[in-house]
Formats: structure tokens, sequence, C-alpha cells
DNA sequence: TGCGGTTGTCATTCC
DNA sequence: GGGGAATGACAACCG
């Protein structure tokens, strides 16, 4: 059996570990050094970096590397930043680990907030802090001090643009207690020691990518313990069971979601699914892990861990995906019902997906498929199951969910909508859930052309000797009826999957009645219009997603493109306002040379030569030579006749103006940190 | 009972 | 000019 030729199916394949695997390795550089094109000084200490991790990791490092190519760039942090806050930043950086104890945490969460350190939310510290302290802070009390502190540190440092700052409902009177989606914060698990104000060293981990599941750990080998952080979805401190499974905790906002965004939206990203999938596992499971500190309580016991999706704005394709609807947790309320997970908690938590699909599975066998096909399936449904058995090469999923114990296939219609870039009657993944019973069978191409063993069956023949139970039947029924008053010489579902050369030698052949030869005939225009009619209404909602995504790739852009343009107004306003300065003192002084360098302050800081500066490509007359050979002459003028003594302190300051137009020119989004 | 989504069918247009 | 594909419009069904 082969898979036809015009079939072009793409599949994706995204692996869960790769970006895992990368960060480990980047660490493994860092600390062999290299690679590192970056130092970093932090009080009386360096340390070596890659700028690109750094950069994407923290607001200030971004903002201080993204305009500079220079190897071995160094960097000196604010005095404000200490050895102590900044080395676990800088591993946390390359491990997704932050290490820390009850002496340094404070120091950490101001260090990771004067850096603008991304993913560790203040959510955590919020409920670290108070617990860590001796018991006299509370979180209130800690967003005081970090609102105290961010205060503080906005006037003297303007590193991050979006620093977060203690929320607005520090006045509930629970101060863990969840408001919004703006400001999640934590609560301790009902489950946890009420007590962990202990001298312990703990890990945050959000390994890996720094995403997908925040979990807190103590050391090895000290007590354990768990944190339910509440997100911004998670009301209440009660979990439900369903709640735990990574299936059931996706919420769902609505049956007629949109499915097929499901591809439309994310790419087609099943796959990317096994990698939350995998977390989720990973939080459920006993599996000995990697990390000797990993030690994941039993679901059973009511812990889990948190997910980012609960603490971060849903990504675009986030609410799009298949699985995060009704329709997701239909399957597995069929999957439970069946007891797949009733064992939950017990070390059989997704082990069970292939005593799943044994029991969802038709047990009179399913029709045959190509290798091709086999393995695309599994993958995909591996996809969603990461431990389905390989077993399951003989009993696809989809034959399974067909036959599941509901017995209602529009609990999995949602799959129809997965985009693998074909036709749905194209796709060797999903050509089957039109027809009932898998009829498809073996054979290659051609044969299948001429014999009208075909996928495209219509419901005529997939229904041809059924009742007839619905209205929809009764048109079946009434066709039915007509098969049997022309009384065909071969199969119906010859006429529509043949080829036109195969069928009109087919009429040729059999003599047909007019009465024959107009009911063939129309049906197998209907056929063809039928499937033609899918394609089109399939190609419409795949273009209106398209357009979706490009607005909302378009509204980003220009949400970025305001924010630049909002930075560059306040660097030009804070240059103006040091040449202003610059400008009156030097008009105390009446030397020659103070005049010369006034009018060279006031060039430079006249709209004009600013405008020169910073838009040449917008006004090409304005950036000429001229402009430029004026202003060194001003200044050649101005070098030579100056006297010793006052030139150096001129000399600083035309060099600040320099420095401060060539601030505003490359790099207008940055302010210095350290000015 | 009304409503929105889905699907099949027909008519028309385009290639 | 005929056939196939694409598509808008309509109707029926279903949840």
């Amino acid at each position: 059996m082969s898979v036809d030729g015009p079939r072009t199916s793409v599949f994706t394949f995204e692996s869960a570990v790769h970006s895992h695997h990368v960060l480990r390795s980047l660490d493994k550089l860092r600390q062999k050094g290299i690679l590192c094109d970056l130092k970093v000084e932090v009080e009386s200490r360096s340390f070596r970096a890659h700028s690109s991790v750094l950069a994407s990791c923290s607001d200030y490092f971004y903002t201080r590397l993204a305009n500079h190519s220079r190897p071995n760039l160094t960097v000196s942090l604010p005095v404000e930043v200490t050895v102590e806050g900044f080395e676990a930043l800088l591993q946390f950086a390359y491990t997704a680990k932050l290490h820390f104890t009850k002496e340094n945490i404070l120091e950490i969460h101001r260090c990771a907030k004067l850096l603008g350190f991304h993913n560790l939310d203040k959510a955590c510290f919020e409920f670290l802090i108070p617990k860590l302290s001796d018991g006299g802070t509370t979180a209130q009390e800690v967003k005081q001090n970090n609102e105290n502190q961010s205060s503080h540190e906005k006037s003297q440092a303007a590193c991050g643009n979006n620093i977060p700052t203690g929320d607005q409902n520090s006045d509930t009177g629970k101060d863990n207690v969840p408001q919004d989606a703006e400001t999640p914060c934590a609560t301790p698990s009902t489950d946890c020691p009420p007590d962990v104000s202990r001298d312990k060293e703990m890990q945050l981990d959000l390994s890996p990518l720094h995403t997908k599941s925040t979990s807190y750990h103590i050391g090895a080998g000290q007590e354990q313990f768990c944190l339910q952080n509440c997100g911004p979805q998670l009301p209440s401190a009660s979990v439900a069971r369903a709640e735990l499974c990574p299936f059931l905790s996706m919420s769902g906002t609505g049956d007629n979601e949109k499915l097929h965004s499901a591809t439309a939206g994310c790419g087609g990203d099943i796959l990317a699914m096994e990698e939350e999938l995998a977390m989720d596992v990973h939080c459920v499971s006993t599996e000995p892990s990697t990390d000797k500190d990993l030690n994941i309580p039993n679901i059973t016991e009511g812990h889990f861990d948190q997910h980012e999706r609960d603490l971060i704005p849903p990504a675009d394709c986030r609410h799009l995906c298949p699985l995060n609807t009704t329709e997701a947790r239909n399957v597995l309320d069929s999957i439970a019902n069946a007891g797949i997970l009733s064992d939950i908690g017990t070390n059989q938590v997704f082990d069970t997906t292939e005593q799943a699909f044994s029991d969802l599975a038709p047990k009179d066998g399913v029709a045959e498929r190509s290798t091709v096909e086999r393995e695309v399936a599994e993958h995909l449904a591996k996809g969603f199951w990461p431990n389905l058995s390989s077993t399951l090469t003989e009993q696809l999923p989809l034959d399974s969910i067909e036959h599941s114990a509901a017995g209602n296939s529009s609990d999995f219609h949602w799959l129809k909508h997965l985009d693998l870039g074909a036709a749905p009657d194209d796709c060797p993944f999903l050509r089957d859930l039109s027809s009932n019973g898998g009829q498809m069978s073996g054979g290659d191409s051609l044969s299948k052309e001429d014999t009208g063993d075909s996928s495209c069956i219509s419901p005529i023949n997939s229904r041809e000797n059924s009742e007839c139970e619905s209205d929809v039947d009764s048109v079946q029924c009434d066709t039915n009826g007509q098969i049997q008053e022309v009384d065909l010489p071969f199969p119906v579902e010859q006429i529509s999957s043949m080829t036109r050369r195969a069928f009109l030698q087919m009429l040729k052949q059999q003599r047909l009645t007019p009465e024959q030869l107009e009911f063939v005939q129309d049906v197998r225009r209907r056929s063809k219009n039928r499937v033609a009619a899918q394609r089109c209404r399939k190609r419409k909602i795949d273009c209106i997603y398209r357009l979706e995504g490009d607005i909302k790739k378009l509204m980003s852009e220009k949400e970025k493109l305001m924010q630049d343009r909002n930075q560059l107004r306040l660097s030009m306003e804070e240059l103006r306002q040091n040449l202003s300065g610059l400008r009156q003192n030097l008009s105390m002084d009446t030397s020659p040379q103070s005049e010369q360098l006034q009018a060279l302050t006031r060039y430079v800081s006249s709209d004009c030569h600013t405008s020169v500066l910073l838009t040449p490509m917008a006004s090409p007359s304005l950036a000429g030579p001229d402009q430029e050979a004026q202003a060194n002459t001003c200044l050649d003028a101005f070098l030579s006749d100056s006297v010793a003594e006052d030139a150096a302190a001129l000399d600083s300051s035309i060099a600040f103006l320099q420095d401060s137009v060539q601030t505003a020119v490359t790099q207008p989004s940055a302010p210095e940190l350290t000015e």
C-alpha cells in the first residue's frame, strides 16, 4: 500500500527537550569560558557569560547589549546589584534553577527586579519572602518593600522596561488570595507545612525552558514541601482532581471554540503539546529525574506544581489548542469513565493511555493503513499521549476514538480540524474520519481508483446497508431506494472514486439505461461537489485564521513601535535638558572659547540638527556633509584655541555632548542605567 | 423555540 | 465546448 502521489501533507515535529539541552550546553560553555562574549563586573568580581543569554533573560541586559556588537564587552552593573544577588540570577539564567536561602532571598529579589529578570514572578517572592523571614514579614509588607524599592530603584536606575511592581490589591485582607490576572500571588497549599522558615537552601525550578512548570523544591535530603502557587486562573486552594490532570486542567472557553486555529494559529503545533504534557506528567510522575533535588509529591496528596500558563498571559495560540476545549474534556471524561484516571496518583497516571486505547479500540480490528499513515498517526497520537505504546500501531487512536465508549465521534471531531497541510481527504491521518468502520482497504492508488476502493466514501456508500435513523438518513434511504430502483450492476462506491477515464469506460461497458446513467452521473456530481465544498470551507477557515494571526502580529509590532517611539522621545527630552543646562553654564562665561562652545551646543541642540542626526534617511537634504563639517570645524576651532586648564573641563563637556548625541542616535530606547 | 454551527446540495463561474 | 474545480446560497439537521 502506498500513499498517493498528490498528497503533500506537512507534519511538524517539535522536540520537548531540545531547548533544555541547549540551555545546559550553554551553561557548560559558560563554566568553561567558551564563547563567552561578555564580562559582567559586579562589585569587585567579574563573571563571564554569553550576552545573548543574559539579554534574553533580563530587561537590563537587553537594553545594554541589544545595540552593541562589540566582542568581549564589559558591563559594569550598578552598585545596587550585589554579587550575592547576581550570582544566583546568573545561575538561574543558565539553569532555570534559582538557589536561595532566607538570608539572600531579599537580595536576589531586589537584584532580579533591578535587572528585570524574566520568569521570576513576583508571586514567588511574595510568598517566599514572608515565609523565609522570621515570621514578622507579611506578603503585604513585602509588597510595600517592593514598592519602596521600586521607587528608589527607578530613581537611580532606569533599566527595566517592564519590571513588575507591587500590585494594587495589597489591602484585601487576605494577602495571598489572587485577585486578578495582573496580580498573581502565592498561596500556601493546605497540604504544605505551615512553617518553612528554616535555614534551608531552596531551589526554584523553572526548568526546562524557564517555562511551563514552576515548582519549588527543597534541597536534597531535606524536608520536602510543596507550594501551591495559585495563579490567576486558580481561584481556589482546593484543587479538584480533574485539575491535576494536564488535560482536564485546560480550560475551555466554549463548545465552539476556534478549533481549527489549532493549526492555523499554532502552525500545526500538535506536537508542541507534547512538551506541555510532558511537563504536566513530570509533575505527577514518580519517574526519577536527572535532578537530584527533584522530588515530586504524590498527586493524591493534593500537591501540584504551578503551571506557568496560570501566571503568564495566554499565548496567542494557547486558547486555540484543540485540547483546550470542551471536546478535550469530553475525551478525558470518556477516558476517565473507562477507568483510565482511576489510578491517578498511583504511578500509573499516563501509563494507562495504552490501556485507554485498548479499551476504546474496536474489538473487531481496524482497517489497514499504510506504514506512513501509521507512523504519522502514532507520532501525532504521541503528541497527545506521550506514553502511547508502540503497540498502538495496530490500533490507531483515531480508530479508537471513533469507537470510543461514548460512541460519539463528535467528541473527537476537533481532530478533523487539525491542519496537516492538506485537505481532509488528502490527509492520511484524518482520511477515515468520515467513513464508518474504516472501509478503506489496501491496494495501490491505481487499483484504488479503478476499483472504487477509495478513501472518499460517500455517506451513500457507508450507510448503504444501514437503517434510516434520521432525516439525513432518510435522504440516504431515498438514494438507496433509487439505487435499488436503477439496480446498478456495480457498486455505488465506485461512482465517485473512479477517475473520469475509468468512469466513462465503465459506463461504456455496462450499457446503462438512461435512468441508470442519470442516477450515476448525479451521484458522481454530488459526491465531487461535496468534497469540493468541504475543501472550500476548509480553505476559507484557514484564510480567516491566517488573517487573524496576521492581525495579531501587526498589533504586536505596532505596540512595539509605539514603545520605541516613547523611549526615543524620553531620550530626546533628556538630551535637550542636558544641553540646555550646559548652555546656561556656559552663558556665564564670556571667553571666546565659551562663545564657540555655546554656538556648538545651540547647533547640536537645535531640532533641525537633532532631526538630522536621528533621521538622516528621512531628510537627506539636511544630512549632508555640510552640517558635520560645520560641527567638526566648530570643535576644531574650539579645541585649538582653548587654554589648557579650560580645555580639560570643556573637553569633558564636549565628550558628554557627543556621547549623549551618540546615545540618542544609536541607542534611543536604552537609557543608561549607570548615568 | 430560537440560534448558531455543520453538512449536503444546487447553481454559477472560472480555468 | 465540455469537464472539473471553486464558491456562494440555501436548506436541513443537530446540540
